[in-house]
DNA sequence: TTTTAATACATGTATATACATACATTTGTT
DNA sequence: AACAAATGTATGTATATACATGTATTAAAA
């Protein structure tokens, strides 16, 4: 499926404006193939990332800020995402002792059992998707990142 | 910025992996850049992408499953986007008279002369930010094509 | 023709998000 | 030490979104 036919236009101004729409359209297609996933395990594509960081870092807890700084779209509400996976008994959260403003959060055993459950699904998903070789992968990161510069 | 340093993290399973979070992160980007000068013009995302699309067909009009379909991400709720643009005057919708159940919208010279206004501040932010000749995006369409062959 | 199914769109409701603001705590300055 | 500024987090509110359902119209089948 090319960009033309997904959005029947042939109407673009230039390679890098194609390129721009490109990148959109796989991120919608990238977000809802995901998001179908995650749902049988209750989970958003947020609360997912959220939790991929927390793993990603255990057993050290981080603050809140901290996982703001690492998630793929930055967002001001992250203090609730935490709070409905705490309610979900997926994260435990604690007052800092270093800094009284900050909570403190770790990933919870039924968090790591969730996060691998539905990251395994997730990959197997990814592999039927994404007919890309590795070679090819590697320069697309490299384009991607030089056209992603002037930000 | 690299992606490593954007999210902090080294832990990619493979290229592939790794491009799939490059193509969400340089979207939000986009999105963000994008939606910052837009809010200058009153719209949203999504109302910008309505009326170019309206704009791309001018004179002829678009029911509202035709528009849906060529929208970047394609939402359950375009007749409610549509609703704002009356509302604004931008687009005008009358009832279909070929399929009654259909409604059929144009763009408005308010829609095209505000569309036309944002799409060029729009261009030059993009000029700045895509450090990206012709070539390079060339090649990067055709991975990320290539990739999304799966979906 | 009558019934049934499919389609295009609208709407109700619950949830999620963005934005501004509030609050407590820490840091820096004098 | 006292004060002002900055920081980390939480929360209130308005808006946007997703999903299910409702309604009118068309198309198809009996």
């Amino acid at each position: 499926m090319t960009i033309e036919s997904a959005l029947k236009t042939n109407n673009f101004k230039n390679e890098v404006h194609k390129a721009s729409l490109n990148i959109l359209y796989t991120a919608w297609c990238i977000k809802s193939e995901s998001n179908a996933v995650l749902k049988r395990y209750g989970l958003t594509q947020e609360q997912y990332n959220v939790l991929r960081i927390l793993k990603g870092s255990h057993p050290t807890s981080l603050c809140v800020k901290e996982i703001g700084s690492r998630m793929i779209e930055r967002s001001s509400n992250v203090p609730r995402i935490i709070d409905k996976l705490v309610l979900k008994k997926l994260v435990k959260r604690t007052g800092s002792v270093v800094d009284k403003r900050e909570t403190v959060n770790t990933i919870s055993d039924a968090g790591i059992a969730l996060l691998d459950a539905s990251t395994k699904v997730l990959e197997v998903k990814w592999k039927n998707l994404f007919a890309l070789n590795e070679g090819d992968a590697k320069t697309l990161n490299a384009l991607i990142e030089k056209m992603r510069n002037g930000l």
